[in-house]
Order: structure tokens, then sequence, then C-alpha cells
DNA sequence: GCCTACATATGATTTCAATCATATAGAGAT
DNA sequence: ATCTCTATATGATTGAAATCATATGTAGGC
């Protein structure tokens, strides 16, 4: 169910949580004592601007953590709401804390997991930083992002879904690309 | 000169180091045995796409850490290429290793270092998918992005430093931005 | 002080992705 | 088997940011 190390932390640490949508799990500036971990669902983590709307600063789905940095402050720095019903694991602060001072082995564990994800966002950056929406597909798809869905790969890699068809097209066309399937792409191995 | 929690590691652990224009640092596929973080200068990190031609994936600058996922898989994913001359600062990655090992505080700090790292690379990535150059523009300075310079700014959320001089003179008609010096500007605090 | 180099700044034009519109295909429900 | 919903896909038009051009301001070197 959860992703190693944490598939390590003993029975009590951990509780399955369900939220319909719509409903708050934490709220900024309460005191955090837990990370999630969502099985299935969308959650949306929204913060108050300067000016007083509310922005959206991250998405988390099925398969995401969420409010993970929250571990090392006192503090959740934004709300966090569910979109539609959700499935997630509630992971106790405290006894992951606990743990990574128990065991070296869980704490460099813990690091590595956050060391994978900055190298996954800084790639995204990277990607994210290519102006030009066919030459972003390709560094895209290179990098394996695109998993089948077309929409969620359009929308991480910053495009719009038609700009991103279009673009997908337009390399099978000129024989980057091989279609396999209902939206399915492969770099052209020759 | 090392942002905590490095600056403990002994000094066996550390070493500086310069590089000239266009030097390698680390080449990909090699065994990988120091992260590295840069004093000054610019470093490139690339990386052979599937079709054969090199794409950059990271542009590190003066203050930040490269390759440190690397401190947690035997090899180096990519290229580092010093940009211009550079002085940074080579750490020992089986030293670090060992000082996570012997020292559960300091392993905690490592993984809140990546914590945070994370969560302003989301945060990046939120402000880079708003579309509007002028939105975009302000929930950079909302976030402090904007540091006095701001070409590395305009690069840093994605956009031209043309159009982000644009917005930002924007911001200050509209009065959402107040003027305070030569590429420093500040939130209307009405 | 003067010169050079670069950051800041803005105008003119172009380009390419967003937007709006529409059609087809497949997945899942009943 | 049919109905509905959404993903996939592509055409037409628009708009906003990129690009190209130019000017001024400021810091730093000499």
């Amino acid at each position: 169910m959860l992703p190693p190390p944490f598939d390590q932390l003993p029975d009590r640490a951990i509780s399955q949580k369900t939220y319909v949508s719509g409903e708050r799990i934490f709220s900024q500036e309460s005191h955090s004592r837990a990370i999630y971990y969502l099985v299935r669902g969308e959650v949306h983590l929204l913060r108050f601007g300067s000016d007083g709307t509310q922005v959206m600063i991250h998405r988390a789905f099925g398969g995401d953590f969420f409010a993970e940095a929250s571990l090392f402050s006192p503090a959740y720095h934004c709300d966090a709401v569910a979109q539609v019903d959700c499935d997630l694991i509630r992971l106790d602060k405290r006894q992951i804390l606990e743990e990574m001072e128990r065991s070296a082995a869980f704490a460099l564990s813990v690091s590595a997991h956050f060391a994978r994800q900055v190298q996954s966002y800084r790639r995204l950056l990277e990607i994210r930083s290519i102006r030009s929406a066919d030459e972003r597909v390709l560094a895209a798809v290179d990098t394996g992002l695109l998993g089948g869905n077309i929409k969620a790969f359009a929308s991480e890699i910053g495009l719009t879904h038609e700009a991103t068809y279009r673009s997908l097209a337009r390399a099978v066309r000129q024989g980057q690309l091989v279609k396999t399937g209902r939206g399915q792409y492969q770099r052209r191995t020759s």
C-alpha cells in the first residue's frame, strides 16, 4: 500500500482515512501532526496569497504524498481540501521522526525519497522551460512522463491538451514518435 | 560557506575546487563519489537523450547544490560542465553517508534540507503553471522570488526578461506594486 | 572622469500556443 | 445493446508573449 520506506512504519503510526468531496483535511497555520499518502482521489493544496485570494499551490493525485515538508515545520503552510471522494493514509509525524532517530537506515531512506523528488522536480522544471511545444513534448516523452493519459501529461508539462495532441501528431508525421495505441506513443528507435 | 547541515561535516569530507569554463566536473555513468556545492559560477547538467543529442536537464548557479541525488545512486546520471569559471565545494559522498549513519540528527537535517527543496520546487511549478504573465509575476513577487535581479527572476519563472519588465511596469501602473529602486519592487500594502 | 559592459526599460512586429468549436472513439453504466 | 461521459483528435481564429530593435541607466574598471 505505502511506498517504501514508509511501509516499514509500525501499525500504530498509520491510519486509513476517507474524505468526501469538499472536505478539509487540514488548515493553514494549524499544528501539523501528520503527513498524508493519497491512495485514490484528488486533493488540492491552497494558500492565501498576499492579496487575500486563495491560490492553488499543488494538486495531489492517487499515489502522491502531500504535506511531507511539514515533517520539518510545526504548522501546515496551506489548506488541504478533497476535490473528490478520497482514500488516504495518515502517517503520524512524531512516529516518523522517532523512527528516523531510532533507525539510521530509515532516515537515509527518507532522505533518498526526498532526493528523488528533488531530482524529478528539477527535470520537470527544465522541461517546462523549453519554449517550443514540439520540443517540450519530445523531451517529456523521453523522460517517460507520458503514461497513457495525455490530458494529465499535458497539464504536467504546462501545455493545453490540444497543443499536446498536435505536437504528438506532428512528431508522428515526422517520424520521431510511433503511435502504439490509444494515447500511447514511443520514441522511434531507428 | 556551506549551508547547514553540511557545515557540520568534518574537514576531511569537504574540499574546495575551481574549474575553468568548459571543464567537465563529472561524467554520466561514472561512479559517483561526491556531491557539489556551487559557490560561484554556473554549471550545466547534461544528459544524452534517446535521440543521441545532449539535453540540458539543469542549470546550477551560485548557492546551489548539484548532483545531490547521486548520494543515493552509484553513478552520476548526467554530465556536469562548468559554463564559466567556477568555485565549488566537493562533499565526499561516503563521508556524508557515514555521518548520516552516525548521527540521527544529521540524517534528519539532510532530510529537512531535501524536503525544503521539494517544497520550493513545487511552489515554483505552481507559479509557472499560471498562464498570464501579469498574474505569474505577481505570484512570484509574493513568494519572494524577486531579489533585485530581474533577468534571473524572469528566467526562474519561465518568462523572457522583456515580458517580465512589461508585467512589472503594468503592475506599478495599476498600483499593485511599488517600485523602490533599480530592479526593486514591493507589494502595495494598502 | 571616461569607457565598457550589462541590466533595465519600452516600442514594433511576428509567431505560436491558447482558445473556441466540432467530431470521433472507447470505457463504463444500466 | 444502447446511452452517457470523457479522452482523443483536429480545424479555425485570436491573443498574448516571444522576438527583434533600440535607448537609457548604472556599476565597475582603468
